[in-house]
RNA sequence: CGCGGGGUGGAGCAGCAGGUAGCUCGUCGGGCUCAUAACCCGAAGGUCGUAGGUUCAAAUCCUACCCCCGCAACCA
C-alpha cells in the first residue's frame, strides 16, 4: 500500500540575525501546506533549515567573542523555538554545518570538478580591505563600498567558477517544456528573459574567508554560498550516500517555497547544479511576495524588523497565523501593520468565526438543553447552505494545492459568513420558544454546528490549536474519526453530543486610544 | 535606453482575452436581541496616476510622461 508522497522544502535561514515576520511567513505557509497535504493523505516530508557559512557569520561571531559554531548555535536554537512557538511541525531542521550536509557538498564539488564543470579561474572585483569584501561594480556606491562608504580598490583572487552557461539552454528548455515548475507566471517570465540575457559562470569559492566547507581537493578554498546552501535540499535526504532511503522515497521535490528575491537561485542556478549531477528537478518552485512595512521592505539595515515572538505574546500564535496567511496573496506583496492585524482579529477572527460558535452554543444551551437533537426535513435556506459545505472541502483542497492560502480562507469565511446569515434567517431564539417548532429548532442547531466541524477540520492546517479548543465545546473531542478530511461528508455529526460553550475562541482586541 | 512590480471610492486589494467598476475593513441608516457593542439588511462614497491615440465602446489595447517600490548574483 504506497501512499502518495510530498516533499515541501522552506529556504534555510542565514542566522546573521534572528528572524523576523517574513521568514515566519514562509515557514508557516510551508507547514500549512504540508499540515493539509497530511490531512488529506499525503506521506510528507517538510524540511527547513539553517544556511550557516559565510563571512557575514564569522564576523558577527567576532563581535561578540564566540567561535562560529557557538555563535550560530545560539542563533538556531531561537530558529528552532520560534518554529515551536508558530506550531510549525517540521520533519528534519537541516543545518549546513552537520558533517551529513558537508559530505554531500563535497562529493557534489569533487563531481563537478572531474567532470569540467567547476574550472579554477580569477575573479576580479572592488574589494574594501576593512570590510574583506568583494563588491561588483554594480554593488558599489558612488564608486565606494556599500557598506562603509569607504574606497574600494580592483583587486584579483583565484576562484573556482561553476559553468552555467553551458546548461542555459537545456534549463530555457525545461521552463518550456515544465509550465508549473516556476510560479507565478509573472516570476517565470521574469527568469526566462534574464537567461536569454546570457548567463555568466558563478563564482563558486573564496579564499576570503575559512568559516565554510572545504573545497575538497584544494583546502584553501571554501565552497562559497550556493552550492553549499542549495545543496542542503537533497543532503537532508542523505543523497549520495549508502543509506539514501528518504531520497529515493522523497526526491524530487514537490514544492520548494522561496521569497521572490530568491527565486533565481532556486529556478537557475539550482536547477543547473541538479542536472550537472544528473539528478531530477524539482517539480515546483513557488516565489510568494512580502510582507512589506508602511510600503518598504522589511530591512535589518532599516531598522524596521517586526519580531514574531512580541506578536505571539500579543495576539497568540493562532491569530498571527491566520493573519500571515490572509494578508497575502499569492504572488503578490502584501503589508503589515499592527493595525491591520488587530483588524484581521476583530472582524475575521472574533466576530465572523468566534461569535458564530459562540452564539449557537449559547442558543442550544438555553433552548435546548445544550443537547444536539437530530435534525428534520431541510427547507428555506438549509440547502444553500448544506450545498455550500458540502463543495467547501474540495474547494479549499484544490486553493491550497495552488498555493493560494489567502483564497482558501477567504473560501472558508465565506461559508462562515452564511452560517452567521443562516442563524438571522432562521432565529433559532424564537423557535426554541416554541414547543412545536422544536424539529425544526433542531435542523437548525444541527446545520450550523455541522459546518462548523467542518470549518474546524479545515482550518487545522492554517491555524493548529483551533480544532483542540473547538471539539470540547462541540462536545467531539473523544471523536477523532470526526476530525479528519475523509469525514468532511455531510451529516457525520451525530446527534446527541452534550455541547460545551467556553470562552469566546478569540476575545476582540480592544483599541486603547 | 539595465530588469521587474505597482499607481482603482477613507484604508487594503480584485477586475485588465474591451461592453453598466467589485470585495474586505471603515462610515451612515435600519433590523435582530442568540452572541465577543458581536450578527443580518440597506445606503453614501471612485472623472480607475497624467496627457494623447485606436474603437460604436477603454480601468482594460497603443504611445509618451509623472510618481512609488523592489532587484542588480549572501535579505522570506
Amino acid at each position: 500500500m504506497s501512499q502518495p508522497t510530498f516533499y515541501i522544502t522552506t529556504p534555510i535561514y542565514y542566522p546573521s540575525d534572528n528572524l523576523h515576520i517574513g521568514h515566519a511567513y514562509t515557514t508557516v505557509a510551508a507547514d500549512t501546506v504540508a499540515r493539509f497535504k497530511r490531512l488529506t493523505g499525503y506521506d510528507v516530508y517538510f524540511l527547513t533549515g539553517a544556511d550557516e557559512h559565510g563571512q557575514k557569520i564569522e564576523r558577527a561571531a567576532q563581535a561578540k567573542g564566540k567561535n562560529p559554531k557557538e555563535y550560530v548555535d545560539e542563533i538556531v536554537a531561537g530558529f528552532k523555538d520560534l518554529w515551536v512557538r508558530l506550531m510549525v511541525d517540521y520533519s528534519d531542521f537541516i543545518r549546513t554545518t552537520q558533517e551529513r550536509h558537508h559530505a554531500v557538498v563535497r562529493k557534489v564539488f569533487q563531481r563537478l570538478y572531474e567532470q569540467g564543470d567547476i574550472y579554477k579561474a580569477k575573479y576580479e572585483g572592488w574589494y574594501c580591505t576593512p570590510c574583506e569584501t568583494f563588491w561588483t561594480q554594480r554593488q558599489l556606491v558612488e564608486g565606494n563600498c556599500p557598506d562603509c562608504a569607504r574606497t574600494v580598490e580592483l583587486l584579483q583572487e583565484e576562484s573556482y567558477f561553476l559553468r552555467l552557461s553551458k546548461y542555459a539552454d537545456r534549463l530555457l528548455k525545461y521552463i518550456e517544456d515544465h509550465p508549473d515548475f516556476i510560479q507565478p507566471v509573472s516570476r517565470r517570465n521574469e527568469m526566462v528573459n534574464f537567461i536569454k540575457s546570457g548567463l555568466e559562470d558563478l563564482c563558486v569559492s573564496r579564499t576570503t574567508f575559512s568559516w565554510g566547507i572545504p573545497v575538497p581537493f584544494d583546502r584553501r578554498h571554501v565552497v562559497y554560498v550556493w552550492v553549499d546552501a542549495l545543496t542542503n535540499y537533497i543532503s537532508a535526504l542523505d543523497y549520495g550516500t549508502e543509506n539514501d532511503a528518504l531520497f529515493r522515497r522523497y526526491w524530487p521535490a514537490d514544492i520548494h517555497l522561496v521569497g521572490k528575491d530568491i527565486v533565481r537561485f532556486h529556478t537557475i542556478i539550482w536547477p543547473i547544479l541538479l542536472m550537472a549531477v544528473g539528478v531530477a528537478l524539482p517539480k515546483r518552485v513557488v516565489g510568494h511576495g512580502w510582507l512589506l512595512l508602511e510600503g518598504g521592505k522589511m530591512s535589518k539595515s532599516k531598522g524596521n524588523v517586526v519580531d514574531p515572538h512580541q506578536l505571539i505574546d500579543k495576539y497568540g500564535v493562532e491569530a498571527v497565523r491566520y493573519y500571515l496567511l490572509r494578508e497575502l496573496l499569492f504572488g503578490a506583496d502584501g503589508s503589515y501593520s499592527e493595525d491591520s492585524l488587530i483588524g484581521r482579529i476583530n472582524s475575521d477572527l472574533a466576530n465572523d468565526l468566534g461569535n458564530l460558535l459562540h452564539r449557537s452554543l449559547t442558543v442550544l444551551e438555553k433552548f435546548g438543553g445544550g443537547v444536539l437533537g437530530a435534525p428534520g426535513s431541510a427547507e428555506g435556506p438549509d440547502g444553500e447552505l448544506i450545498e455550500l459545505a458540502r463543495e467547501l472541502p474540495a474547494k479549499v483542497a484544490e486553493l491550497v494545492d495552488r498555493l493560494e492560502l489567502s483564497e482558501a480562507l477567504a473560501a472558508v469565511w465565506q461559508l462562515v459568513g452564511r452560517a452567521n446569515k443562516y442563524l438571522d434567517e432562521t432565529a433559532p431564539w424564537s423557535l426554541g420558544k416554541d414547543p412545536q417548532k422544536r424539529d425544526r429548532f433542531n435542523t437548525v442547531l444541527y446545520n450550523v454546528l455541522e459546518v462548523y466541524r467542518i470549518v474546524t477540520v479545515l482550518l487545522g492546517p492554517f491555524m493548529p490549536g483551533l480544532p483542540g479548543r473547538v471539539w470540547p465545546q462541540l462536545g467531539i473531542t473523544g471523536k477523532p474519526e470526526l476530525h479528519t478530511f475523509a469525514s468532511l461528508d455531510w451529516g457525520k455529526l451525530p446527534p446527541g453530543v452534550k455541547v460545551e460553550r467556553g470562552a469566546p475562541l478569540f476575545p476582540r482586541i480592544e483599541i486603547e486610544k
